[in-house]
DNA sequence: AACGATATCAACCGCCTCGTA
DNA sequence: GTACGAGGCGGTTGATATCGT
């Protein structure tokens, strides 16, 4: 826990502090968010100047409304990873975390429970969680072949308590039905986007030069990771 | 025009992780 | 092994803007 200083100023930043911080950062780079504030002369926590740098001064942060195809890719990406603020906008050039997460909670929650309600409706999904995994030295989805994707992914269940080979394989299918429930399922403007079964990661390089399939390396650390705290 | 309800978004808070001594 | 500090993250709050009556 980190105690605020006593005398700190707080709430909205004044066009005089937000030049003096961007000097200092102009001057001596990000990080050392500790020393910013004596170097920067400013009364604010470092917390507050990081914050301040990494949501509203830093340089190519794209300001105004989320394009349709924005939209589309943090709904896609928030099923896949949930919360995950940060990796979300990891994915969107010049958007914050900070963003992402008021954009989603003020516009995209209501509209994906908006359609989550007529789905239901209709038919009952069921809801598959995954579950940490290992994936075999090669996975079949981290290369970047843009051209095929096939979700038989190969894995072991380090989670099953019973490991046997029947079990495995069921594991096996709910892996595969889970990738594939998020590749089909999201819809745009209400129809499955064309050509592929609602599969759109069809993988168009775009100017800054990552796509949609990128993510497969964040995806991969992300399980990894998870996977090392739990053995 | 006035007022309350609702939406938006910048900023804060508290917790977690990681590096280091 | 552990205590501590810094950085980072997601959840929440609060001020302001906008909308509806």
């Amino acid at each position: 826990m980190v105690s605020t200083p006593v005398g700190v100023r707080k709430g909205a930043w004044t066009e005089e502090e937000d030049n003096l911080l961007r000097k200092c950062i102009d001057k001596y780079g990000e990080g050392k968010w500790h020393q910013v504030p004596l170097r920067a002369g400013l009364n604010r926590c470092r917390k507050s100047c990081r914050l301040r740098w990494l949501n509203y001064l830093r340089p190519n942060i794209k300001r105004g409304d989320f394009t349709p195809d924005e939209d589309d890719l943090i709904m896609r990406l928030h099923k896949l990873l949930g919360n995950r603020w940060s990796l979300i906008s990891g994915r969107l050039p010049g958007r914050t975390a900070n963003d992402v997460k008021n954009h989603w909670n003020s516009h995209l929650q209501k509209k994906v429970l908006a359609r989550e309600e007529g789905r239901s409706k209709s038919q009952k999904t069921t809801i598959l969680k995954p579950r940490p995994r290992t994936f075999k030295r090669i996975a079949p989805f981290s290369c970047r072949d843009k051209t095929t994707y096939e979700p038989n992914i190969s894995i072991t269940d380090q989670n099953s308590d019973n490991p046997s080979a029947s079990s495995s394989k069921q594991v096996d299918d709910e892996c595969t039905q889970w990738w594939s429930n998020l590749l089909d399922s999201v819809e745009i403007d209400g129809e499955t986007e064309p050509g592929s079964n609602g599969i759109s990661l069809e993988l168009q390089e775009e100017d800054n030069g990552w796509n949609d399939f990128s993510l497969d390396m964040d995806i991969l650390k992300l399980l990894s990771s998870e996977n090392k705290r739990i053995n």
